[in-house]
DNA sequence: TACAAACATGAGGAAATCCTCATATAAAGG
DNA sequence: CCTTTATATGAGGATTTCCTCATGTTTGTA
């Protein structure tokens, strides 16, 4: 269930390609997406500056993605499914280690990945985006998190992972969201006091 | 300096109204885009349903806000006048009560003013707001809860108090943006969570 | 090479939105 | 009552944006 499937709810004539050029055209186009969601955001974003910014013309950009909600949709799954690799990694490279450590990796991949991919916000905490595919797209990260939360050693009791998961995903969007638009003096700080009040919430549930 | 000031940068024809039939009908406007605003998002809110709302013609909004800016100037400036307004009389009544039971009456004010007035959310945290606006707002908002933390008892060290404040608000706006749209079972305890922390910050930092 | 299907292109239709303006009405002062 | 100024109104111009479509080009394949 990748990110092919996360497709809008209205489905127009939404053509995946097949051939190599369509996709390499349909990956420069996300890029395109990419950078103009990032510096206009999702409303302010217009079908010919991404189409622009992809070196292609309206009506590429118009086979692929019928519509704007499509092109989001696309960019949201394919952000998801890096960030569900990272965390795949990751939990391979905290396996045996204390949660400390696991919490301190956790904060600072996720911090570099958005403040690297700043569209994935912008994408990803729009008003207009669909619930059902929020909360979908939470699920997920939640998953991978609680594996990671049961890697580490000793590892957090069966019987609470899925909540400790929830608010370990829970502060880190918090982290996230501060990061978007903040004095630079608070940012860090802040940061940094999230991080600790997850260690505490996280420290002496082992099983 | 009042909500009146609170300008966009360009300044086009901005009439104030004098007679009393425009400062009701101004009045009227802001309830209007208040609630646009707060069902839509700044963005895909449309000057025609602002007026539609408030019951005025499209010509009588441009005459008293010749923006769509303008008029979310105009609502966010209200909205930081009753905010500051009810950290004045909040301040008054925690005098020289315990600093716990000051954030507590905080957090549960803050909130409650949030959940009832979205609208502020949608014009404050918006992309487009211009920084130096945004910056001042807060700049307000610490003054008062400076003022606040100087009237318990024990009161907050002198020294500390600006420090100290700028955290208060820093994880008061955290609690406000998870308000937005997160899952129930997670908003609360969040909130709980960081009203915990903060109390820990500001406990043991009397003068 | 020749054919079919995928892909590319940009002018322009349709619709939405911002905002203006000429005209009309209400209110305040003399 | 009359003048002046503030306020009210909504049709419509100007612009922007989404999206379509007819036509042309490239790619894979037999």
């Amino acid at each position: 269930m990748s990110s092919q499937n996360s497709s809008p709810s209205t489905e127009k004539n939404a053509k995946a390609p097949s051939r190599s050029r369509g996709l390499k055209r349909v990956s420069a186009l996300l890029d395109g997406a990419s950078a103009v969601f990032a510096e206009a955001g999702y409303e302010a974003a217009t079908m010919t500056q991404i189409a622009a910014r992809a070196g292609a013309s309206i009506g590429s950009l118009y086979q692929f993605f019928p519509t704007k909600e499509h092109v989001a949709a696309a960019l949201h799954g394919r952000h998801l499914d890096a960030l569900a690799g990272m965390l795949d990694s990751l939990a391979g490279e905290v396996r045996g280690q204390p949660v400390e450590a696991a919490v301190d990796a956790l904060f600072a991949r996720f911090v570099a990945y958005l403040e690297e991919n700043p569209a994935f916000l912008a994408v990803g905490e729009r008003r207009s985006l669909d619930p059902a595919v929020k909360k979908e797209a939470r699920a997920r990260l939640r998953g991978r998190i609680a594996a990671l939360l049961v890697a580490v050693e000793p590892p957090i009791a069966e019987a609470r992972v899925a909540s400790l998961a929830a608010v370990t995903l829970h502060l880190i969007r918090v982290a996230a969201l501060l990061r978007a638009d903040d004095d630079e003096g608070v940012r860090a700080p802040a940061i940094a006091e999230l991080r600790t009040m997850l260690k505490r919430h996280l420290a002496g549930q082992g099983g």
